[in-house]
Order: C-alpha cells, then structure tokens, then sequence
DNA sequence: TCTGGGGTCCTAGGACCC
DNA sequence: TCTGGGGTCCTAGGACCC
C-alpha cells in the first residue's frame, strides 16, 4: 500500500504554530504581493473564503469576521516543511517528498489505521502541524483515500481496501480526481462523466484517442493498477524560473534592470545549488492584464549561451542584453521573470571551442561568493546592477516572523 | 489602488533527413 | 493525367500539479 500524508491548511497551520492566539480564529495567508488568498485555516473556509479569491475584493468579509492576515513567510514554511518530512522520514523508511506539504509514504511492509495514527499524532506532536493520511493500492487511490481522510473522518486517516473503492469512487466527483482539472472535467462532463466511478467505465481507447496516455494511466491507477511508482532519487531541475510581480508598476528602465538582474542572480545561485549549467536563458516582461485601458505588451525572448553556465556575471549580463531587446518605454510593467532552460550537470557541459573564460577561476570565485553569502546574508555581496534601493520589491506588509531561522526572531518566553 | 510563483509532461505541427 | 514513405528532432502551447 502507498499514503499519502498531506498537511491540514498548511501555510495557515504555520503561521499557528508559534502564535497560539490565533487558533481557532479564521487565518488567511496570501500570495506574493499581498495578492490572493493562497491558504485558508478551516474558520476562513467556514466564511466561505474562496482559494485564489484576490484580496481587496473580499476586505470587507475579513475585516467584518476579524481574520488574521499574513503575507507569505516561505522561510517559515519551508523549514517547517523539512521538519515535518524529517519526523515522516523517521517513521518510514520511502519517503516521496512531493511538494512543500505532501509526502508520498512506503506501506509495502505493514499498513493499518493504527499505525498511521501514530504517525500522524507525531507530526503533530513535534512540529506542531496537523495533517491527513490516506492509504490505498496505488498513488491516485492515496490522493482518494487522503481526500477521505480530510472530508470524512474525525481522525484524518483512512485506510482505502480493495473492496471500499468502488463506493468511494462514486462519491468524488471527476474533478477531484487527481490529474483531472478544469478544462478535462468539463470536457468528460460533456461526454456524461460525472464521477470517479464513470471514469473507471468508459473505454480505454475512447480515452485514449480523446484525452492522453495519461489519462489511460489515471484510469488504471483508480481501478488499482500501480502506474506511478515511488519516486525516491532527487531528481534535477529541467527548467529554474525567477520572477515577481513589482509591488508598483513602472516603466522606469533602471528599476527593471534591478530587478532582472536580481532575478538572474538568483536563477544562477539556484543553478549552482544544483551543481547544474544552462544553455539558455530566457526574459520576460509583462504589463497588467488585468488593466484594460493599459497598452499590453508580454515580451518574451530566449538568449542562447556558447558554453552553458551557472556564473552570475556571464548570466546576469546576458539577461540584461535579452531585457534592452524586448523593453517598450511605452508600456507599464507589472512583472518581469528570467527563466534558464537546456540545463545540463555541470560535469556533463560540452566546452565551446572558442570559449575564452577562465571557468577554473571562475568557479572558484562563485563558490567563495556563495559560501560568503552563506554565512554573513543574502546578497552581501552582489554584482553591481542587482543595486541596493530595491524599488522593485513585493509588497509583504503582513509578514510573520521567521521564528525557526533568523536569530532577532526567536521566541522569547516570558516566566 | 489592488489580481502569485514555480514546476512537469504531452501533443501537434514544422523542419529536416534519406 | 499522375507527385511516396518513413523517420527524427525541436518548439510552442496546453494541461496539469502544488
């Protein structure tokens, strides 16, 4: 058997872990920029508070019912995830970590309700986080059963049997199954799928020839033929983007070369994390779609490098070439981002003949810059064009603390 | 006033080869 | 009159996930 432990409301769960007065009150935390609700505690679903729903639009229900805000605080959170997976880990030896709050478990030895019990009761007992674990026969049928789990029971497992599943599936509406989303669920509606259960009845080659291959795996997962494995290797990066929206829009040159620099400097550093190159980068702007009086414009170019790279200045530099090329002082932007794409291991990269870089040194240097930053602080030292002003930065007017990893914001306990 | 960020995989179609 | 067949590789766009 595969779980599936899945963590309850997970950001807002954080933001509760070390400030108790707000348990049991609605909690809401937003995106980037202060934007959208991207996380609800169960008191803010309660009112009706919808996932993505943009902020301003529903002051006047946070503000009547006194919800508790908070700007996305992603050291927080992230610490927080690794110390759930780590208590996960210590449980079980396969551990999949599949996103910032979910973990796919290996119950091939023993599964039973007892078990996951405990597991979860220590989760919660040494992190603080709350979360729902769903077993079943294969990955799509964990999702199921964690589903379940979170719905239905006071417990927040739920073991899913062999015999159980035909019953289950017909109560989850096709667009709850996992790899379902909204254009297909409207699509299979259309053809008179309606639930998980008719979705296991329909043709394989009717879905093959409609849909994908991978809604062919889909329907075999949810009639409990193993499709998807565990996935335990670590697997590199194909593709590491960096953008933001601006927390003012502007045209001002300069500003956007700030943050474009800053963005390509932090697509480099995510690079050598990975002990990856890159062959390409590409720059985006993009003004506000939302404006419609605005002149739009979503420029979008792709830069190729001779010999892939993972050196600041050489990506840094190129971003800024790729930015001159696509900049219309005409047009207000919103949001810029820098994507390096073709990424190879930084033993496997293929030297250009006429490359004229010292990459020995090269790399010696980036390595010093990074362990330096390491110690002393993001960015201490930095290339010239990142600047220092930083008018570019996201609004975060509601950020929390990061209790778990900056010294000035531990706790203190008054006795 | 105000609307997120970071990924993966699949497919169709174009360009090219013999 | 009449215009093939079998491939590979790359890319953009779509769909999905959290």
């Amino acid at each position: 058997m595969i779980g599936l432990a899945d963590c309850n409301n997970f950001y807002a769960s954080c933001e509760r872990v070390f400030n108790p007065k707000i348990k049991g009150k609605p909690v809401v935390v937003l995106s980037n920029n202060d934007g959208c609700v991207i996380a609800r505690s169960n008191e803010a679903k309660a009112l009706n508070i919808k996932m993505g729903e943009p902020a301003f639009k529903i002051k006047p229900i946070l503000q009547k019912h006194k919800v508790h805000i908070f700007s996305t605080n992603f050291a927080l959170y992230g610490d927080l995830s690794e110390r759930v997976m780590n208590t996960l880990k210590s449980e079980i030896n396969k551990v999949e970590v599949y996103s910032i709050d979910e973990a796919f478990l290996d119950f091939s030895d023993f599964s039973s309700f007892d078990r996951a019990m405990s597991i979860r009761k220590k989760v919660k007992q040494w992190t603080g986080i709350p979360i729902s674990i769903g077993i079943a026969p294969t990955k799509t049928l964990a999702k199921v059963a964690n589903h379940i789990a979170k719905k239905s029971t006071k417990e927040g497992v739920f073991v899913l049997r062999e015999r159980d599943i035909t019953r289950s599936l017909q109560h989850l509406a096709v667009e709850d199954i996992w790899g379902v989303g909204r254009r297909n669920a409207f699509k299979l509606k259309q053809y008179g799928v309606y639930t998980a259960l008719d979705f296991t009845n329909v043709n394989i080659e009717w879905l093959r020839r409609k849909f994908s291959i991978n809604a062919v795996r889909l329907q075999k997962e949810l009639k409990g033929e193993r499709c998807y494995e565990l996935e335990l290797k670590k697997t590199k990066k194909k593709n590491i983007c960096t953008s933001r929206s601006f927390g003012k829009e502007t045209n001002n040159y300069n500003i956007i070369k700030q943050a474009v620099s800053n963005f390509a400097n932090t697509c480099a550093v995510k690079l050598r994390n990975e002990r990856s190159c890159c062959y390409k980068i590409s720059v985006f702007l993009m003004t506000n779609r939302h404006k419609a009086s605005a002149v739009q414009h979503f420029p979008y170019i792709t830069l190729n490098f001779n010999t892939p790279t993972s050196d600041s200045f050489e990506i840094v530099s190129k971003a800024n070439i790729a930015l001159q090329t696509i900049y219309n002082n005409a047009c207000i932007y919103k949001k810029a981002g820098v994507i390096v794409q073709s990424i190879v291991s930084e033993n496997e990269v293929q030297a250009s003949l006429f490359d004229t870089i010292d990459r020995k040194k090269r790399n010696r240097l980036m390595c010093s810059i990074d362990k330096i930053n390491m110690l002393m602080g993001r960015d201490k030292i930095r290339l010239a064009a990142q600047g220092f002003d930083r008018k570019w930065k996201l609004k975060q007017e509601k950020l929390s603390p990061c209790y778990t990893t900056r010294f000035s914001d531990i706790l203190s306990v008054n006795i």
